[in-house]
DNA sequence: TCCAAATGTAAAGTTGATTTTACATTTGGA
DNA sequence: TCCAAATGTAAAATCAACTTTACATTTGGA
């Protein structure tokens, strides 16, 4: 699973720091998330997008092989 | 979270042990998201949403205090 | 150049998603 | 009515998401 979240926190200038607060979540799990460490439960990734008032599927989605 | 699962599987006409062996997932994951005894992790979230040929935010949606 | 902010990562622990097995209940159709 | 298919649920086990703490590296701007 490949994600936007780097790109779209860049265009609204905000840090991991910024975004994981507004999430509800340390700053650590959005860098794993963005270094692709692990994949956001489906909460988490809805949260997100509203942030960035995309769809889901913008932001998230599947490769090969999942 | 609340999802509109059984409602795209009746759309569909599939049971919900024909959408899992599709998503590859057990009949009992199908059932446990429906009923709501959890939310499905994002990647499960996605391959759902592809079956029904929907976008996820349609299927998946957030509420009060999550 | 230097410092502060931002980012990357690691280890240990907790919680929640998912599986397997197994059984009970419901429901639609012959 | 009866049977088979579909659905609901439970317990135990496994794995991945997420937290906290802590530290190292990178980067942009004064």
């Amino acid at each position: 699973m490949r994600n936007r979240i780097k790109v779209a926190r860049a265009e609204h200038n905000l840090s991991q720091a910024d975004l994981a607060e507004r999430v509800g979540v340390s700053r650590q799990t959005i860098n794993s998330i963005e270094t692709g460490r692990y994949v956001p439960s489906t909460v988490l990734a809805l949260k997100i997008a509203r942030v960035f008032t995309k769809a889901m599927d913008e932001l998230f989605q599947l490769e090969e092989g999942d």
